[in-house]
DNA sequence: GTCTATAAAGGGATAGAC
DNA sequence: GTCTATCCCTTTATAGAC
Protein backbone atom coordinates (compact mmCIF):
# COMPACT_ATOMS: atom_id res chain seq x y z
CA UNK A 1 0.00 0.00 0.00
CA UNK A 2 1.64 3.46 -0.86
CA UNK A 3 0.09 5.55 1.37
CA UNK A 4 0.37 9.29 1.02
CA UNK A 5 -1.23 9.77 4.17
CA UNK A 6 -0.68 12.45 6.92
CA UNK A 7 0.93 14.79 4.77
CA UNK A 8 0.74 18.80 5.51
CA UNK A 9 -1.12 20.55 3.95
CA UNK A 10 -1.41 24.37 3.37
CA UNK A 11 -4.87 24.63 4.75
CA UNK A 12 -6.40 26.13 1.46
CA UNK A 13 -5.20 23.45 -0.48
CA UNK A 14 -6.56 20.25 1.54
CA UNK A 15 -9.81 21.95 1.59
CA UNK A 16 -9.61 22.04 -2.07
CA UNK A 17 -9.36 18.47 -1.88
CA UNK A 18 -12.05 17.74 0.62
CA UNK A 19 -14.52 19.33 -1.24
CA UNK A 20 -13.22 17.18 -4.31
CA UNK A 21 -14.15 14.05 -2.77
CA UNK A 22 -17.11 15.36 -1.28
CA UNK A 23 -18.29 15.71 -3.96
CA UNK A 24 -17.70 12.64 -5.27
CA UNK A 25 -18.95 10.97 -2.83
CA UNK A 26 -22.30 12.80 -2.38
CA UNK A 27 -23.11 12.63 -5.85
CA UNK A 28 -22.96 8.92 -5.59
CA UNK A 29 -24.78 8.82 -2.44
CA UNK A 30 -26.53 11.96 -1.97
CA UNK A 31 -27.03 13.68 1.06
CA UNK A 32 -28.43 11.48 3.41
CA UNK A 33 -26.71 9.03 2.16
CA UNK A 34 -23.48 10.01 2.23
CA UNK A 35 -21.46 9.57 5.77
CA UNK A 36 -18.84 11.95 6.66
CA UNK A 37 -16.55 8.83 7.63
CA UNK A 38 -17.03 8.17 3.74
CA UNK A 39 -15.78 11.11 2.57
CA UNK A 40 -12.98 11.60 5.22
CA UNK A 41 -11.67 8.04 3.55
CA UNK A 42 -12.35 9.32 0.14
CA UNK A 43 -10.46 12.05 0.69
CA UNK A 44 -7.85 10.73 2.95
CA UNK A 45 -8.09 12.32 5.95
CA UNK A 46 -9.60 11.58 9.59
CA UNK A 47 -13.67 11.60 10.11
CA UNK A 48 -13.07 14.17 12.97
CA UNK A 49 -10.45 16.37 10.59
CA UNK A 50 -13.75 16.73 7.61
CA UNK A 51 -16.28 17.86 10.56
CA UNK A 52 -13.38 20.15 12.24
CA UNK A 53 -13.46 21.98 9.05
CA UNK A 54 -15.99 22.53 7.76
CA UNK A 55 -18.24 22.76 11.10
CA UNK A 56 -20.94 20.33 10.12
CA UNK A 57 -22.27 17.48 7.71
CA UNK A 58 -24.66 20.17 6.43
CA UNK A 59 -22.12 22.89 6.05
CA UNK A 60 -20.29 20.73 3.77
CA UNK A 61 -22.49 19.79 1.51
CA UNK A 62 -23.99 23.28 2.11
CA UNK A 63 -20.36 24.16 0.27
CA UNK A 64 -19.97 21.31 -2.04
CA UNK A 65 -23.41 21.84 -3.50
CA UNK A 66 -23.13 25.49 -4.01
CA UNK A 67 -19.64 25.54 -5.69
CA UNK A 68 -21.29 22.62 -8.18
CA UNK A 69 -24.17 24.97 -8.85
CA UNK A 70 -21.09 27.70 -9.62
CA UNK A 71 -19.10 25.66 -11.48
CA UNK A 72 -22.21 24.23 -13.80
CA UNK A 73 -22.76 28.13 -13.71
CA UNK A 74 -19.38 29.18 -15.18
CA UNK A 75 -19.23 26.07 -18.16
CA UNK A 76 -22.67 27.53 -19.45
CA UNK A 77 -21.25 31.06 -19.18
CA UNK A 78 -18.22 29.98 -20.41
CA UNK A 79 -19.70 28.43 -23.41
CA UNK A 80 -21.75 31.60 -24.35
CA UNK A 81 -19.08 34.38 -23.50
CA UNK A 82 -15.85 32.98 -25.62
CA UNK A 83 -18.12 33.23 -29.11
CA UNK A 84 -15.42 36.31 -30.21
CA UNK A 85 -12.17 34.06 -29.11
CA UNK A 86 -10.55 31.63 -31.88
CA UNK A 87 -12.63 30.18 -34.83
CA UNK A 88 -14.64 27.75 -32.52
CA UNK A 89 -18.17 28.04 -32.99
CA UNK A 90 -20.90 28.58 -29.94
CA UNK A 91 -22.19 25.07 -31.38
CA UNK A 92 -18.72 23.80 -30.32
CA UNK A 93 -18.38 25.73 -27.06
CA UNK A 94 -21.89 24.17 -25.95
CA UNK A 95 -21.22 20.46 -26.86
CA UNK A 96 -18.13 21.10 -24.91
CA UNK A 97 -19.40 22.88 -21.63
CA UNK A 98 -21.65 19.55 -21.18
CA UNK A 99 -18.72 17.39 -21.73
CA UNK A 100 -16.84 19.65 -19.30
CA UNK A 101 -19.29 18.97 -16.71
CA UNK A 102 -19.86 15.35 -16.92
CA UNK A 103 -15.92 15.05 -16.68
CA UNK A 104 -16.02 15.92 -13.07
CA UNK A 105 -18.44 13.11 -12.32
CA UNK A 106 -19.66 14.54 -8.99
CA UNK A 107 -20.95 17.87 -10.32
CA UNK A 108 -24.14 17.50 -11.92
CA UNK A 109 -24.94 14.25 -9.68
CA UNK A 110 -23.88 16.78 -6.83
CA UNK A 111 -26.65 18.85 -8.23
CA UNK A 112 -28.90 16.44 -8.87
CA UNK A 113 -29.21 15.51 -5.41
CA UNK A 114 -29.60 18.87 -4.55
CA UNK A 115 -32.52 18.93 -6.45
CA UNK A 116 -34.27 16.13 -4.94
CA UNK A 117 -34.06 18.26 -1.10
CA UNK A 118 -36.98 20.28 -1.80
CA UNK A 119 -38.69 19.24 1.38
CA UNK A 120 -35.71 19.99 3.04
CA UNK A 121 -35.93 22.96 5.40
CA UNK A 122 -32.00 24.47 4.94
CA UNK A 123 -31.22 23.21 1.65
CA UNK A 124 -34.82 23.15 0.24
CA UNK A 125 -34.53 26.95 -0.42
CA UNK A 126 -30.65 26.54 -1.65
CA UNK A 127 -31.95 23.82 -4.17
CA UNK A 128 -34.81 26.06 -5.56
CA UNK A 129 -32.41 29.16 -5.79
CA UNK A 130 -29.57 27.08 -7.82
CA UNK A 131 -32.25 25.46 -10.06
CA UNK A 132 -33.41 29.16 -10.95
CA UNK A 133 -30.25 30.88 -11.01
CA UNK A 134 -29.05 28.40 -13.80
CA UNK A 135 -32.23 28.84 -15.24
CA UNK A 136 -31.24 32.38 -15.29
CA UNK A 137 -27.69 31.77 -16.85
CA UNK A 138 -29.09 29.88 -19.91
CA UNK A 139 -31.83 32.50 -19.82
CA UNK A 140 -29.72 36.02 -19.96
CA UNK A 141 -26.06 35.13 -20.09
CA UNK A 142 -26.79 32.62 -22.78
CA UNK A 143 -29.51 33.86 -24.78
CA UNK A 144 -31.72 30.95 -24.70
CA UNK A 145 -35.07 31.80 -24.79
CA UNK A 146 -37.66 30.02 -21.84
CA UNK A 147 -38.75 27.47 -24.30
CA UNK A 148 -35.16 26.31 -25.29
CA UNK A 149 -34.24 26.85 -21.71
CA UNK A 150 -36.57 24.23 -20.68
CA UNK A 151 -35.81 21.66 -23.28
CA UNK A 152 -32.13 22.12 -22.76
CA UNK A 153 -32.78 21.31 -19.27
CA UNK A 154 -35.18 18.81 -19.34
CA UNK A 155 -32.48 16.70 -21.89
CA UNK A 156 -29.89 17.24 -19.39
CA UNK A 157 -31.83 15.86 -16.56
CA UNK A 158 -32.33 13.07 -18.53
CA UNK A 159 -28.89 12.65 -19.25
CA UNK A 160 -27.76 13.04 -16.04
CA UNK A 161 -30.09 10.02 -14.40
CA UNK A 162 -29.29 7.76 -16.82
CA UNK A 163 -25.66 8.86 -16.13
CA UNK A 164 -26.35 8.28 -12.16
CA UNK A 165 -28.20 4.87 -13.64
CA UNK A 166 -24.98 3.72 -14.94
CA UNK A 167 -26.58 2.55 -18.12
CA UNK A 168 -23.64 3.14 -20.46
CA UNK A 169 -22.23 -0.24 -18.16
CA UNK A 170 -25.55 -2.15 -19.04
CA UNK A 171 -25.91 -0.81 -22.85
CA UNK A 172 -23.53 -3.54 -23.85
CA UNK A 173 -25.94 -6.50 -22.59
CA UNK A 174 -29.31 -4.64 -22.56
CA UNK A 175 -30.08 -3.84 -26.02
CA UNK A 176 -33.25 -1.10 -24.35
CA UNK A 177 -30.18 0.47 -22.20
CA UNK A 178 -27.99 1.31 -25.89
CA UNK A 179 -30.71 2.48 -27.98
CA UNK A 180 -32.02 5.24 -25.17
CA UNK A 181 -28.40 6.16 -24.49
CA UNK A 182 -27.59 7.04 -28.08
CA UNK A 183 -30.99 8.33 -29.27
CA UNK A 184 -30.47 10.87 -26.78
CA UNK A 185 -27.18 11.53 -26.75
CA UNK A 186 -26.92 11.93 -30.63
CA UNK A 187 -30.38 14.30 -29.84
CA UNK A 188 -28.31 16.11 -27.37
CA UNK A 189 -25.79 16.89 -30.25
CA UNK A 190 -28.76 18.40 -32.31
CA UNK A 191 -30.14 19.91 -29.44
CA UNK A 192 -26.81 22.03 -28.95
CA UNK A 193 -26.34 22.52 -32.60
CA UNK A 194 -30.34 23.73 -33.05
CA UNK A 195 -30.53 26.07 -29.93
CA UNK A 196 -27.00 27.81 -31.22
CA UNK A 197 -28.11 28.62 -34.04
CA UNK A 198 -31.67 30.44 -32.63
CA UNK A 199 -30.70 32.02 -29.53
CA UNK A 200 -29.75 35.64 -29.41
CA UNK A 201 -26.98 37.39 -29.48
CA UNK A 202 -25.54 37.78 -26.42
CA UNK A 203 -22.72 40.71 -26.45
CA UNK A 204 -20.37 40.12 -23.74
CA UNK A 205 -22.09 37.90 -21.06
CA UNK A 206 -21.24 39.38 -18.07
CA UNK A 207 -19.13 37.37 -15.52
CA UNK A 208 -20.52 37.70 -12.00
CA UNK A 209 -18.32 35.65 -9.84
CA UNK A 210 -20.94 34.65 -7.19
CA UNK B 1 -57.59 14.50 19.49
CA UNK B 2 -59.57 12.00 17.50
CA UNK B 3 -57.20 8.90 17.53
CA UNK B 4 -58.21 6.41 15.19
CA UNK B 5 -55.00 4.14 16.25
CA UNK B 6 -54.38 1.21 16.82
CA UNK B 7 -57.57 -0.67 15.18
CA UNK B 8 -57.27 -4.21 14.03
CA UNK B 9 -57.46 -4.85 10.22
CA UNK B 10 -57.13 -7.07 7.57
CA UNK B 11 -53.58 -7.64 6.87
CA UNK B 12 -53.40 -7.13 3.39
CA UNK B 13 -55.67 -3.95 4.09
CA UNK B 14 -52.90 -2.71 7.23
CA UNK B 15 -50.37 -3.43 4.40
CA UNK B 16 -51.84 -1.24 1.49
CA UNK B 17 -52.10 1.42 4.18
CA UNK B 18 -48.28 1.05 5.08
CA UNK B 19 -47.23 1.37 1.42
CA UNK B 20 -49.43 4.15 0.72
CA UNK B 21 -47.52 6.13 3.89
CA UNK B 22 -44.27 4.74 3.03
CA UNK B 23 -44.69 6.50 -0.78
CA UNK B 24 -45.32 9.01 0.56
CA UNK B 25 -42.34 9.27 3.13
CA UNK B 26 -39.88 8.15 0.22
CA UNK B 27 -41.19 10.19 -2.30
CA UNK B 28 -40.11 12.83 -0.22
CA UNK B 29 -37.28 11.95 1.67
CA UNK B 30 -36.00 9.54 -0.30
CA UNK B 31 -34.66 6.06 0.81
CA UNK B 32 -31.34 7.01 3.10
CA UNK B 33 -33.33 10.13 4.38
CA UNK B 34 -36.60 7.89 5.71
CA UNK B 35 -36.72 6.43 9.09
CA UNK B 36 -39.31 3.43 9.50
CA UNK B 37 -40.43 5.56 12.11
CA UNK B 38 -41.73 8.32 10.21
CA UNK B 39 -43.57 6.18 7.81
CA UNK B 40 -45.09 4.08 11.27
CA UNK B 41 -45.99 7.54 12.21
CA UNK B 42 -47.73 8.63 8.91
CA UNK B 43 -49.58 5.06 8.64
CA UNK B 44 -50.12 5.29 12.05
CA UNK B 45 -48.79 2.11 13.56
CA UNK B 46 -46.12 1.72 15.58
CA UNK B 47 -42.21 1.53 14.08
CA UNK B 48 -41.59 -2.45 15.04
CA UNK B 49 -44.82 -3.06 13.20
CA UNK B 50 -43.56 -1.52 9.73
CA UNK B 51 -40.40 -3.64 10.28
CA UNK B 52 -41.89 -7.06 11.27
CA UNK B 53 -44.53 -6.74 8.41
CA UNK B 54 -41.68 -5.66 5.56
CA UNK B 55 -39.11 -7.21 7.01
CA UNK B 56 -36.60 -4.93 6.44
CA UNK B 57 -36.32 -1.38 5.59
CA UNK B 58 -34.75 -2.50 2.17
CA UNK B 59 -37.60 -4.66 1.52
CA UNK B 60 -39.91 -2.35 2.56
CA UNK B 61 -38.49 -0.15 -0.46
CA UNK B 62 -37.71 -2.34 -2.40
CA UNK B 63 -41.45 -2.95 -2.36
CA UNK B 64 -42.64 0.81 -2.38
CA UNK B 65 -40.57 1.31 -5.64
CA UNK B 66 -42.01 -1.48 -7.42
CA UNK B 67 -45.18 -0.72 -7.10
CA UNK B 68 -44.45 2.73 -7.78
CA UNK B 69 -43.09 1.68 -10.98
CA UNK B 70 -45.88 -0.68 -11.93
CA UNK B 71 -48.56 2.19 -11.27
CA UNK B 72 -46.62 4.35 -14.08
CA UNK B 73 -46.86 1.91 -16.40
CA UNK B 74 -50.54 1.16 -15.53
CA UNK B 75 -51.36 4.51 -16.23
CA UNK B 76 -49.42 5.14 -19.79
CA UNK B 77 -50.89 1.67 -20.25
CA UNK B 78 -54.47 2.47 -19.77
CA UNK B 79 -54.14 6.15 -21.52
CA UNK B 80 -52.82 4.36 -25.11
CA UNK B 81 -54.70 1.16 -24.29
CA UNK B 82 -58.57 2.49 -24.23
CA UNK B 83 -57.98 4.27 -27.60
CA UNK B 84 -61.13 2.84 -28.58
CA UNK B 85 -63.59 3.20 -24.87
CA UNK B 86 -65.92 6.25 -25.46
CA UNK B 87 -65.29 9.33 -27.18
CA UNK B 88 -62.20 10.43 -25.42
CA UNK B 89 -59.12 11.08 -27.59
CA UNK B 90 -55.53 9.63 -27.01
CA UNK B 91 -54.61 13.20 -26.45
CA UNK B 92 -57.17 13.62 -23.66
CA UNK B 93 -56.44 10.27 -22.13
CA UNK B 94 -52.06 10.94 -22.25
CA UNK B 95 -53.01 14.07 -20.60
CA UNK B 96 -54.95 12.61 -18.01
CA UNK B 97 -52.45 10.06 -17.54
CA UNK B 98 -49.93 12.24 -16.01
CA UNK B 99 -52.46 14.08 -14.17
CA UNK B 100 -53.60 10.98 -12.70
CA UNK B 101 -49.58 10.31 -12.05
CA UNK B 102 -49.62 13.92 -10.13
CA UNK B 103 -52.54 13.20 -8.02
CA UNK B 104 -50.91 11.00 -6.21
CA UNK B 105 -47.79 12.78 -4.82
CA UNK B 106 -45.93 9.82 -3.69
CA UNK B 107 -45.78 7.61 -6.81
CA UNK B 108 -44.05 9.77 -9.42
CA UNK B 109 -41.18 10.97 -6.54
CA UNK B 110 -40.67 7.63 -5.08
CA UNK B 111 -40.23 7.01 -8.72
CA UNK B 112 -37.22 9.54 -8.67
CA UNK B 113 -35.81 8.69 -5.92
CA UNK B 114 -35.37 5.38 -6.69
CA UNK B 115 -33.54 6.45 -9.96
CA UNK B 116 -31.22 7.91 -7.74
CA UNK B 117 -29.75 4.73 -6.66
CA UNK B 118 -27.53 3.77 -9.68
CA UNK B 119 -24.67 2.92 -7.09
CA UNK B 120 -26.51 0.86 -4.74
CA UNK B 121 -26.14 -3.03 -4.71
CA UNK B 122 -29.66 -3.66 -4.61
CA UNK B 123 -31.50 -1.02 -5.92
CA UNK B 124 -29.07 -0.01 -8.34
CA UNK B 125 -30.77 -3.07 -10.64
CA UNK B 126 -33.83 -2.21 -9.67
CA UNK B 127 -33.65 1.39 -10.81
CA UNK B 128 -31.96 0.73 -13.94
CA UNK B 129 -34.32 -2.09 -15.01
CA UNK B 130 -37.59 0.06 -13.79
CA UNK B 131 -36.33 2.81 -15.95
CA UNK B 132 -36.04 0.68 -19.07
CA UNK B 133 -39.44 -0.86 -18.66
CA UNK B 134 -41.43 2.19 -18.43
CA UNK B 135 -39.59 3.01 -21.14
CA UNK B 136 -40.28 -0.08 -23.15
CA UNK B 137 -44.06 0.73 -22.12
CA UNK B 138 -43.80 4.08 -23.77
CA UNK B 139 -41.96 2.53 -26.86
CA UNK B 140 -43.55 -0.88 -27.36
CA UNK B 141 -47.06 -0.16 -25.53
CA UNK B 142 -48.55 3.16 -26.31
CA UNK B 143 -45.92 3.11 -29.13
CA UNK B 144 -43.57 6.56 -29.19
CA UNK B 145 -40.35 5.85 -31.40
CA UNK B 146 -37.52 5.90 -29.34
CA UNK B 147 -37.03 9.60 -29.91
CA UNK B 148 -40.52 10.81 -29.01
CA UNK B 149 -40.63 8.80 -25.62
CA UNK B 150 -36.96 10.08 -24.53
CA UNK B 151 -38.74 13.64 -25.14
CA UNK B 152 -41.42 12.54 -23.11
CA UNK B 153 -39.49 11.23 -19.92
CA UNK B 154 -37.20 13.91 -20.30
CA UNK B 155 -39.77 16.73 -19.98
CA UNK B 156 -41.60 14.98 -17.54
CA UNK B 157 -38.72 14.07 -15.61
CA UNK B 158 -38.29 17.98 -15.62
CA UNK B 159 -41.30 18.63 -14.14
CA UNK B 160 -41.53 15.80 -11.65
CA UNK B 161 -37.70 17.95 -10.67
CA UNK B 162 -39.86 21.15 -10.05
CA UNK B 163 -42.61 19.61 -8.39
CA UNK B 164 -40.31 18.06 -5.52
CA UNK B 165 -38.33 21.70 -5.74
CA UNK B 166 -42.13 23.19 -4.14
CA UNK B 167 -41.16 25.63 -7.26
CA UNK B 168 -45.20 25.88 -7.11
CA UNK B 169 -44.69 27.22 -4.06
CA UNK B 170 -42.82 30.04 -4.58
CA UNK B 171 -43.86 31.16 -8.36
CA UNK B 172 -46.06 33.84 -6.53
CA UNK B 173 -43.16 35.49 -5.04
CA UNK B 174 -40.60 34.37 -7.52
CA UNK B 175 -41.33 35.70 -11.24
CA UNK B 176 -38.69 32.76 -12.77
CA UNK B 177 -40.22 30.08 -11.17
CA UNK B 178 -43.27 31.08 -12.23
CA UNK B 179 -42.39 31.78 -16.05
CA UNK B 180 -40.24 28.09 -15.80
CA UNK B 181 -43.28 26.33 -14.69
CA UNK B 182 -45.89 27.70 -17.01
CA UNK B 183 -43.58 27.52 -19.66
CA UNK B 184 -43.24 23.94 -18.68
CA UNK B 185 -46.24 23.00 -17.98
CA UNK B 186 -47.91 24.36 -21.38
CA UNK B 187 -45.08 22.91 -23.35
CA UNK B 188 -46.15 19.24 -21.81
CA UNK B 189 -49.57 19.57 -22.47
CA UNK B 190 -48.59 20.49 -26.64
CA UNK B 191 -45.99 17.67 -25.78
CA UNK B 192 -48.66 15.16 -25.18
CA UNK B 193 -50.60 16.36 -27.74
CA UNK B 194 -48.00 16.45 -30.45
CA UNK B 195 -46.59 13.07 -29.80
CA UNK B 196 -50.24 11.98 -29.89
CA UNK B 197 -51.01 12.86 -33.17
CA UNK B 198 -47.66 10.93 -34.43
CA UNK B 199 -47.38 8.33 -32.84
CA UNK B 200 -47.84 4.79 -34.88
CA UNK B 201 -51.46 2.75 -34.06
CA UNK B 202 -50.92 -0.07 -31.23
CA UNK B 203 -53.80 -2.03 -31.77
CA UNK B 204 -55.04 -3.70 -28.29
CA UNK B 205 -52.01 -3.03 -26.26
CA UNK B 206 -51.28 -6.14 -24.12
CA UNK B 207 -51.59 -5.89 -20.61
CA UNK B 208 -49.57 -7.48 -18.38
CA UNK B 209 -49.72 -7.49 -14.95
CA UNK B 210 -46.35 -6.89 -13.62
C1' DG C 1 -2.54 20.85 10.44
C1' DT C 2 -4.06 16.41 11.55
C1' DC C 3 -4.94 12.35 14.36
C1' DT C 4 -7.01 9.11 18.07
C1' DA C 5 -10.37 8.36 21.30
C1' DT C 6 -14.79 8.88 22.84
C1' DA C 7 -19.23 10.97 24.04
C1' DA C 8 -23.99 11.40 22.64
C1' DA C 9 -27.76 10.61 19.71
C1' DG C 10 -30.26 8.25 16.23
C1' DG C 11 -32.30 4.48 14.02
C1' DG C 12 -33.10 -0.54 12.47
C1' DA C 13 -34.26 -4.74 14.24
C1' DT C 14 -35.80 -8.30 17.83
C1' DA C 15 -38.45 -10.23 21.88
C1' DG C 16 -42.28 -10.78 24.07
C1' DA C 17 -46.79 -9.08 26.01
C1' DC C 18 -51.61 -8.40 24.96
C1' DG D 1 -52.79 -8.06 14.54
C1' DT D 2 -50.33 -4.67 16.99
C1' DC D 3 -47.76 -2.56 20.74
C1' DT D 4 -43.88 -1.49 24.25
C1' DA D 5 -39.40 -2.03 25.56
C1' DT D 6 -34.90 -2.53 24.47
C1' DC D 7 -30.53 -3.97 22.23
C1' DC D 8 -26.78 -2.62 19.46
C1' DC D 9 -24.67 -0.65 15.67
C1' DT D 10 -23.84 3.47 13.07
C1' DT D 11 -22.79 8.16 12.75
C1' DT D 12 -22.01 13.02 14.00
C1' DA D 13 -19.53 15.86 16.76
C1' DT D 14 -16.14 17.13 20.54
C1' DA D 15 -11.73 16.95 23.32
C1' DG D 16 -7.29 16.77 23.47
C1' DA D 17 -2.66 14.82 22.03
C1' DC D 18 1.13 15.35 18.72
Amino acid sequence: MTETRTQRLPAAERRELMLDAASIVFGERGYAGTTTDAVAAAAGVSQAYIVRTFGSKEALFAETASRAVSRIKAVFRQAAASESAAEESVEERLGRAYVDLVADRGILLTVMHLLTLGHHDKFGPLAREGFLSIYRVLRDEVGLTPQEAETFLAKGMLINTMLGLRLPDIAATQPDAGELLTCVLEGAADEVVTLSTKHQPLGQAVRHSD
